[in-house]
RNA sequence: GCGCCUGUAGCUCAGUUGGAAAGAGCAACGGACUUCUAAUCCGUAGGUCGCAGGUUCGAAUCCUGCCAGGCGUACCA
C-alpha cells in the first residue's frame, strides 16, 4: 500500500515537472511516514519540505502542484491536504484497509516475512558460555536474544545457522579439573588446601562426588596429572551437557556446537598463524608472539602466543572465525556480554588481516542484567558461586515470561529483571498482555464455532463492514507488522517485535471492551470474527519469533 | 587518562534513523464485570528529553564541549 501511494505521489510529481510547474526533474526517495498523531491522516509525507531547496520553491508550493495532480486509481483516498510546513496528509477510506486483512489470511504463517537475506548464509553465535559453571541470568539474556536475532532473520530470508562456542580447551578448563580434583580429593579423606582462584560453586562438589562413586579407585591410583584432566574432561562434558538441557528448556537449540580443542586437534590454529605470518602480521617481542592488529584498526597489538608457549583464547578465536567464513558463512553475528566490549576491535583486525570485509563481521553487545526480588538486588558471584541460574529462573517464573522480559529493552541498555514482577499474573507484566489477546481470541472463535460462524474464512463483502475506529486502528496495525519485522531485521533488534506487540495487544483489548465480536448481524459478525483471526494470527507469528508460545487458554 | 554504552514523567522504558503539539506501562486518583476470558478497559494527573553551544525550514534524534552512571582498558576468558 505505502508502495502505491509512494509511486502516486513520484508521477504526480513529474507531471508538475512536465507542465513546467516543477522547475528540476529531480526528485528526492518518497518517504512515508504515519504521523504520531492520528488528526495528521493515515500517511503523511515530506516529499515537498525535503524538494523545497532543489526546486528552489516554498514547500507549501511544491506540496500543492504535487497534490492537484494525484491519480487515485484505486479509490483509496478520501482527502489529501497540505498541513504544517509543507507535509502532505493522506486521509484514506476504511476499504483501503481492507486488502490487509485478506493478505494476513492468505499468508498464515508467512506474513510479515521478507527477503531480505535472499537466501545468503548467516551465522549466529551466541551464549558460548564457558563450561566451567552452570548457565545463569545473564547468559539467559543473550540466548533470549541471539536465538529471536536468529528466527528474524530466518523470517526474512537468510538461511541461518545457529551456533554455540565450547571452550573447553586452555587455562579456565584446567582450572576446573583441578576444582573438581581438590573436592574429590576431600571427599577421599584427604585435606588438601583449595585454591582460591579455583570454581566454589556447589556444583562442583557434586561433580566431585559422580566421580568418586564412577572411577573414584582409578583416581586414587593415578597421577595427580592424570586425575585433573580427567575431572577436566568429565566435568566439562558434564556442565556442557546440563547448559544444553537448560537451553533446551529455554526454548534455544543450536545447529552446532562447535569445540575449540577441535581446532587445536585439527592443526588450524598453528595454520591461521601462519596464514597471517605470510601476510607479515606476526612478530616476536618479548619472548612471546604478536599479532599485528594495530594496523587494522585495533589501538595495540597483541599476544597470540604467550612466552610460556601457550596460545591465548585469541589465537584460538582468530582460527575459529577463519574456520566460520571457510564454511561458506557471508556474515558472521557475535553476540556478546557487554563486558566484552573491548574485544571488538581486535577481533575485526583479525577478520580483515585473514582477507574478509570488516562488514562481514558484526557484534551484538548485549547489556548486563541486574536481578532483582521484589525491587530489591540479588547478590551475584561467580567467583563466590553465587548466582541464580538460568535454570532455577526459568522454574521460578517460566520461560516465556522471561523470554519476553528479555526482550522488552533494547539490548544495548541494562535490564533489571524483577523475579517477582516476572511470576505477577497482571498487567505490570507485560508477556500476559499478549500472551492474553491471544486466549482471548482463541475463546472467542471457538464460541463463533459453536455458533457456525467460520473463522478462516475472509470475504471482501464481508470486510467492507469493519468501520469503527477500532477497527481501522487494528487494521492498520497489521498492516505495519511487516514493516516491523524487516526493521527488526535490518537493526538486529527483537525488542522492536516485543513494543510492536504491546501495542497490538492495547489495541485489540480496547476493541475488546468496546464491541463485540460475535453479534445478531451474521455479516458484520463474519467480518469481525475474520478481523479479530488476522489478529491473532500475528500475535502467534510475532511471539514465535521471540520464542514466546501463543496459548489458547490462560 | 583513553575507549564503548547509557542519561526522556516519581519508577521502568519506547520514540518509525531529522518531522507537526513528547509516548507507553507501573505507582496515584476516579470510574466500568447478569454479556465473546476483568491476566481487561475508560478517564484524570504527571516533562527545561542530563547541561551548554552548533548544523537547517525543523533536533530527544546529527556535530562539538562539559556533567553523571555503568563497563572495558591482560602474555584472563
Amino acid at each position: 500500500m505505502k508502495d502505491t501511494l509512494k509511486s502516486m505521489i513520484l508521477s504526480a510529481a513529474r507531471r508538475a515537472h512536465e507542465e513546467g510547474i516543477l522547475p528540476c526533474s529531480d526528485f528526492p526517495e518518497v518517504v512515508l511516514e504515519t504521523p504520531k498523531v492520528e488528526a495528521h491522516g493515515d500517511f503523511s509525507t515530506n516529499f515537498a519540505m525535503v524538494s523545497a531547496s532543489i526546486q528552489k520553491l516554498p514547500p507549501k508550493k511544491i506540496a500543492q502542484a504535487v497534490l492537484d495532480r494525484l491519480e487515485d486509481t484505486r479509490k483509496w483516498i478520501q482527502r489529501v491536504e497540505v498541513a504544517g510546513p509543507g507535509f502532505i496528509n493522506f486521509y484514506l477510506y476504511p476499504s483501503a484497509w481492507h486488502p490487509v486483512l485478506e493478505a494476513v489470511h492468505a499468508q498464515g504463517r508467512q506474513y510479515g516475512a521478507a527477503n531480505l537475506g535472499k537466501g545468503r548464509r548467516i551465522q549466529v553465535e551466541y551464549v558460548s558460555s564457558n563450561p566451567t559453571g552452570p548457565l545463569h541470568v545473564g547468559h539467559g539474556r543473550g540466548a533470549a536474544v541471539g536465538d529471536s536475532v536468529a528466527n528474524i532473520l530466518s523470517f526474512c530470508g537468510y538461511e541461518v545457522q545457529r551456533e554455540y562456542y565450547v571452550n573447553d580447551s586452555g587455562r579456565q578448563i584446567e582450572t576446573l579439573g583441578r576444582s573438581v580434583f581438590f573436592r574429590l580429593k576431600a571427599l577421599l579423606g584427604q585435606s588438601v588446601p583449595f585454591p582460591e582462584e579455583c570454581y566454589q560453586g556447589d556444583y562442583i562438589r557434586s561433580l566431585a562426588k559422580e566421580i568418586l562413586q564412577a572411577e573414584g579407585d582409578a583416581i586414587a591410583a593415578g597421577t595427580d596429572a592424570d586425575g585433573i584432566a580427567f575431572c577436566a574432561r568429565y566435568a566439562a562434558e558434564k556442565i556442557t551437557a546440563q547448559m544444553e538441557e537448560d537451553l533446551r528448556r529455554f526454548g534455544v537449540t543450536f545447529d552446532r556446537w562447535f569445540s575449540e580443542q577441535s581446532l587445536y586437534d585439527a592443526g588450524k590454529v598453528d595454520q591461521t598463524l601462519a596464514q597471517l605470518q605470510a601476510k607479515g602480521d606476526i612478530y616476536e617481542k618479548d619472548r612471546a608472539v604478536w599479532f599485528r592488529s594495530s594496523a587494522y584498526g585495533d589501538e595495540k597489538d597483541r599476544v597470540v602466543i604467550r612466552k610460556d608457549g601457550q596460545p591465548t583464547y585469541f589465537a584460538s578465536d582468530i582460527a575459529y572465525h577463519k574456520d566460520k567464513y571457510e564454511r561458506g558463512f557471508e556474515t558472521v553475528i557475535d553476540v556478546w556480554g557487554a563486558d566484552h566490549h573491548g574485544y571488538i576491535a581486535r577481533m575485526k583486525a583479525a577478520v580483515e588481516a585473514l582477507g574478509h570485509s570488516k562488514e562481514r563481521f558484526k557484534v551484538i553487545l548485549v547489556q548486563l542484567v541486574n536481578l532483582l526480588r521484589a525491587g530489591v538486588p540479588v547478590a551475584m558471584s561467580t567467583r563466590a558461586g553465587e548466582f541464580v541460574t538460568l535454570r532455577e529462573v526459568i522454574d521460578e517464573v517460566g520461560k516465556d515470561a522471561a523470554r519476553f522480559l528479555f526482550l522488552t529493552r533494547h539490548h544495548e541498555s541494562p535490564l533489571d529483571f524483577d523475579l517477582e514482577l516476572a511470576k505477577k499474573q497482571s498487567n505490570e507484566n507485560p508477556v500476559y498482555y499478549v500472551q492474553y489477546v491471544h486466549a482471548r481470541i482463541s475463546s472467542i472463535l471457538n464460541k463463533g464455532k459453536e455458533r457456525g460462524v467460520e473463522e478462516a474464512s475472509f470475504s471482501r463483502e464481508a470486510a467492507s463492514k469493519l468501520l469503527v475506529p477500532e477497527e481501522i486502528r487494528l487494521l492498520k496495525a497489521l498492516a505495519a507488522y511487516p514493516e516491523v519485522v524487516r526493521q527488526s531485521a535490518a537493526f538486529m533488534e527483537p525488542h522492536r517485535i516485543t513494543f510492536y506487540l504491546m501495542d497490538l495487544a492495547a489495541l485489540f483489548h480496547a476493541y475488546y471492551n468496546k464491541h463485540r465480536v460475535l453479534t445478531d448481524d451474521p455479516i458484520l459478525t463474519r467480518a469481525r470474527v475474520s478481523l479479530v483471526f488476522g489478529v491473532k494470527e500475528v500475535i502467534r507469528n510475532g511471539l514465535s519469533l521471540l520464542g514466546v508460545s501463543a496459548p489458547k487458554k490462560m
